[in-house]
DNA sequence: TTGTAAGCGTTATCAC
DNA sequence: GTGATAACGCTTACAA
């Protein structure tokens, strides 16, 4: 491997210089720019990534922890941050994490070893923004998704318009003037199904009709959505007019139950997800679509900027969801089970 | 942030002797030993990952480069690789690129600038293995996946059995005894479709039956398996009685035709896939199954060798592929479109 | 505009 | 077992 040594031999010049021309900085003769160039290419020279890390205290590197992927949203988050991440000329680093791991270890070995000048990090952790801080020490910028934060210095924060989305649900939902509403949660502690809660309650509030609101809990899994919705149908002996699921995985439980009773989608029972993942749109499931490349790139984003510049005050972007309305609450086609 | 230094201070030890503590190299006295891991709890000393690099040349990361994941497909695989690289203690910086992104920049950040001590490429490069060794240097090890090279040093590789997979779908196929099959493939250069082709043919031979096989030009898309097919439809004049889309997801650019037209499936078409993705899962799709998470760790497992001992032979791992007889060949319930 | 030289925080080779 | 000390390959004041 070539080092910066030998460009300086080749060219006759300082490693002051060489260097000046690698990182752009500084004045440097045209000239002598080119000639170092030239030597460059010759030599088939890369600058050690290690040796201007060490040097340089930068690593051109976000850190990205997010939760195990296999439903689609990270990706579309993730596919999100590399975009602007290249365009910023930094590379991922990522950590994808689960119940069974350790996220300090985690967060130490991305900051602490200095792995990385900034983190984003997902939702679903079960650490607060305080022991984020804490264990990522105090300098490194942190982007949060979708958790919000109380004053953490350096820290910013992707939420969603879960309130507002969750709003337009049941507002779309009551148009039909419904019985019962049945809402299928998150988990208890996830902020973004409490915010969805909220705006249920809102907006049910709002409609000022005598809807019989009913709140399941879910865990955002088909499976548990399903269970959880099979469960009261059971014990209420009979299907509601409206069922609002905080995310499409669970609706698709919900969906199940719906088809293998028989009971027609939307005339006897309106059905909406959240999220809008890529069965919805193939089944044509109502949902909530919520922007996911788009929190992937506000949070690279706002790493990047703080890395450029620490001093920033902390930043909260809100992203917009809305109401995608499919067949599952009568817009176009009937709806018509893939799972006979 | 602490350093060595400090630890050294904090002991009264040599630098020497801490590294040894911190490596679980060389011999230490036990007393010493804890000594030193007290102080550095004690200042929450974390080794620099920099220095580290720099003084001992290696990197404790793997460079993934990855297609633009928004199929599902290399999420997946990439969990794979996720898993046995956490547990062998590497980190995962990660590169996607695309159609417009430089391949050869993405290789030497990763290699030339010693970012990462292996490579794992997936498939679907536009370069060859030979272009690929050479802008990555000769050192680094390199595991490819899905794509078939001959004799690169230290350069391993993941492959699918592709022409068994496909073998077996035609064979399904054939069991009905239609008059016409149609394969849909992907782009001509890609080697997974390639060996899938020939897998239909030696399928269609061995069988020793009349039916006609015909070859449509896909391209892996969901769109481009509509248009090819829809367009075969209309110069035919009529429906085929099986078709075997190279992937799933134009096999439901196939469904939708044959929805659209009102056919029956799989009563006058019988329709197969290849991945097994969430989809084709979901609605009922015979496919083949691609163990996309397993690909994932054999490539990484392979890296994680080749890192240790450099002098291992290549090695070419052959994953399995397994048919998944569903709804639209005519196992379990009939089907019906979800896209009424 | 260019050069000198002092770090950056480890690892590893020798000695002791 | 432990300690000096020389790399590792760059960045960046400070000089010139």
């Amino acid at each position: 491997m070539a080092t910066l040594y030998d460009v300086c031999k080749k060219t006759g010049l300082s490693t002051a210089t060489v260097s000046r021309v690698i990182n752009g900085s500084g004045l440097v003769k045209e000239a002598t720019r080119e000639r170092v160039l030239k030597a460059m290419k010759e030599l088939n020279y890369y600058p050690s990534h290690a040796a201007r890390m060490l040097a340089g205290s930068k690593t051109d590197t976000i850190g990205v922890i997010l939760p195990v992927i296999d439903n689609g949203y990270y990706v579309r988050v993730l596919r999100g941050i590399d975009v602007v991440s290249t365009r910023a000329n930094l590379k991922l680093l990522i950590s994808f994490y689960h119940s069974g791991s350790d996220l300090s270890d985690i967060l130490s070995s991305l900051s602490g070893e200095g792995r990385a000048d900034a983190l984003i990090l997902s939702n679903d952790t079960p650490l607060q923004p305080e022991q984020i801080r804490k264990l990522a020490g105090s300098d490194i910028p942190i982007a949060l998704i979708g958790q919000k934060h109380e004053d953490q210095p350096a820290m910013d924060s992707v939420l969603l318009e879960n309130f507002q989305g969750a709003g337009d649900a049941v507002k779309h939902l009551l148009e039909k003037g419904p019985k019962s509403l049945i809402v299928i949660t998150g988990p208890e502690d996830n902020h973004d199904s409490q915010e969805r809660l909220r705006g249920v309650r809102q907006a049910v509030a709002d409609a000022a009709c005598d809807v019989e609101l009913v709140v399941l809990h879910g865990d955002f899994y088909h499976e548990g959505g399903r269970a959880v919705f099979e469960e009261y149908v059971k014990q209420s002996g009979a299907f509601p007019e409206a069922v609002f699921a905080f995310n499409d995985a669970m609706a698709l439980g919900v969906l199940d139950v719906l088809n293998e009773a028989s009971v027609s989608i939307p005339g006897d029972v309106q059905v909406i997800g959240f999220d809008n993942n890529e069965i919805a749109q193939y089944i044509g499931l109502t949902t909530v679509r919520v922007p996911m490349q788009k929190i992937g790139e506000e949070a690279a984003r706002l790493v990047a900027e703080r890395i450029k510049n620490k001093e920033l005050p902390a930043e909260s972007v809100l992203m917009e969801t809305a109401l995608v309305a499919r067949k599952t609450t009568g817009n176009g086609a009937s709806f018509s089970s893939p799972k006979m």
